[in-house]
DNA sequence: CTATGGCACGGATT
DNA sequence: AATCCGTGCCATAG
């Protein structure tokens, strides 16, 4: 309720234009990532946008420590176990709080933000050089000079070996170390490559399902295609086996490792298995106990305050020079994006505070209990335009209380909830089912899908026909 | 003959 | 306007 007078002020003296809602529209669509990178490029070129070194709450406005969110706003009135928090919070740690490791080592303890000032090339050499002799150095120069914008190589190798009068496997060499460095995979040739390079780092530390490697490395193919059951066969293992594998990859390996951190944005229309590091919003428990209050963390990505620099404003009124229109244009610009990031938090605050008391149980409880929802019943409620919602929502990722990292879009999936029941269903039967005798079950819960839906979300789920399954199952029975 | 997957159509959603 | 999703029809494998 404080908000709104700190954003009212704002708003009202300066009525909303049309660069206001576009840049507004921009900026929403964005991930946290995203935004960060947006804003260190703005406050390369635009000098009225100054960084102070002074950590504010984006919602209250007060003064902050140097680490954690605003103590008030994020603190709980209650420990009724009904209540949410919602906050935004600025956080200067994108590398360490999505848990993931698979995109960031341990080893070098350089400032995390180091690689958001270099570019790419740069920041990925500093880290081989040490291991590599000086003819090396030169080879791995060019070949990070010829990074395309997802960070795959973009130069053949026997231009690379012309070029150096060097030998293939001298180069491979070469780019076998720089693949192992962060983001782990840059430089790869191809996807493959690229998760490779993940899975090996994976596996020193932890386990890595039976065949991940070769399923990527032979057979990548039809691993894309989900040919489950074909790929059983060739190794000579079960479904269950391909399929866990399969799932390994797609929850912990990257296809585009270079994305994460620097590349420019991504394609909706991939069709290969999305993963995702750093969630833009984060849904635990209050110290993380079931049963204490949920704690909903959007996050904005800030090393301190922006605001319009008062120095440069002063020198604007009492110079006359010509670059004076120059000069406003800068203000007016800079003024406008401190303005629409403030509105983005706010739109998203809103936003989640709907579709937490909504989905609440599904957060909790999972899947079974997604409650079928719209963007356009959103919309209506907060009295927004429904694409407002949806580019909210677009490539937004949330990390739920059990460390699970997914799309937003997903609390707005039609089927999730079918789907997660039919599993249970399947998972219980007591002899393979067919998709008609699913049907029944699935309207005895008071759920009623023609017999293909039912095909289709067998499919979706990477559940095996009916005869298939009596194998598997119900071996020789 | 039965169970399933492919294709394509239409309505809903974004 | 574009895309997604559920469904019906039909071919085919078992």
């Amino acid at each position: 309720m404080n908000l709104n007078h700190y954003q009212g002020q704002h708003q009202t003296q300066s009525p909303m234009t049309s660069a206001h809602i576009a840049q507004t529209m921009t900026l929403l669509y964005m991930t946290s990532t995203e935004l960060l990178q947006t804003i260190d490029v703005e406050l390369a070129k635009n000098p009225a946008l100054e960084l102070v070194n002074e950590r504010r709450c984006p919602m209250c406005g007060r003064k902050l420590p140097p680490q954690g969110p605003c103590p008030i706003c994020s603190q709980p009135k209650t420990m009724d176990p009904d209540e949410t928090i919602i906050f935004v919070s600025p956080r200067d740690d994108f590398y360490s709080y999505s848990g993931s490791g698979t995109t960031y080592r341990d080893e070098d303890h350089e400032d995390p933000f180091s690689s958001t000032n270099l570019d790419l090339p740069t920041y990925v050499l500093r880290q081989v050089a040490p291991e590599l002799e000086a003819d090396e150095r030169e080879i791995a120069a060019m070949i990070l000079t010829n990074l395309d914008e997802d960070g795959f190589l973009d130069v053949e190798m026997r231009e690379i070996c012309r070029f150096h009068h060097t030998t293939p496997g001298k180069v491979e060499a070469v780019l076998h170390k720089i693949q192992r460095c962060d983001p782990l995979g840059v430089s790869a040739r191809n996807i493959e490559e690229a998760l490779l390079a993940q899975v090996d780092f994976l596996s020193q530390s932890s386990e890595v399902p039976e065949f991940t490697r070769r399923l990527i490395a032979d057979d990548f193919e039809r691993l894309e295609k989900r040919q489950y059951s074909e790929l059983a066969k060739i190794y000579n293992t079960s479904v269950q086996t391909i399929q866990q594998a399969a799932r390994f990859i797609s929850e912990n390996l990257n296809p585009f490792p270079s994305r994460t951190n620097w590349g420019s944005f991504r394609q909706p229309n991939d069709n290969t298995p999305e993963v995702f590091h750093q969630p833009d919003i984060l849904i635990y428990y209050l110290d993380n106990k079931p049963g204490n209050p949920l704690i909903i963390e959007i996050i904005t990505p800030s090393r301190g305050t922006l605001r319009l620099n008062p120095l440069f404003k002063k020198a604007l009124k009492e110079q006359q020079g010509e670059n004076q229109e120059e000069w406003k244009k800068d203000i007016d610009k800079a003024s406008l994006l401190i303005k629409c990031i403030q509105q983005r938090n706010n739109t998203m605050r809103q936003l989640m505070e709907r579709l937490v008391s909504i989905q609440k149980s599904f957060i909790i409880h999972g899947d079974v209990h997604l409650e079928p929802l719209t963007r356009a019943q959103i919309a209506e409620e907060l009295e927004v335009h429904e694409s407002t919602i949806s580019r909210a929502v677009a490539n937004k990722t949330v990390q739920l209380p059990n460390k699970k990292i997914i799309p937003m879009a997903m609390f707005f999936d039609r089927s999730l909830a079918i789907r997660a029941l039919m599993r249970d269903i399947i998972e219980n039967e007591n002899s393979a089912m067919n998709d008609t005798d699913i049907r029944k079950q699935l309207q005895a819960h008071g759920i009623s899908v023609a017999r293909r839906t039912v095909a289709k979300y067998r499919a979706m789920e990477g559940i095996l026909p009916a005869h298939l399954r009596r194998i598997e199952k119900f071996a020789t029975a």
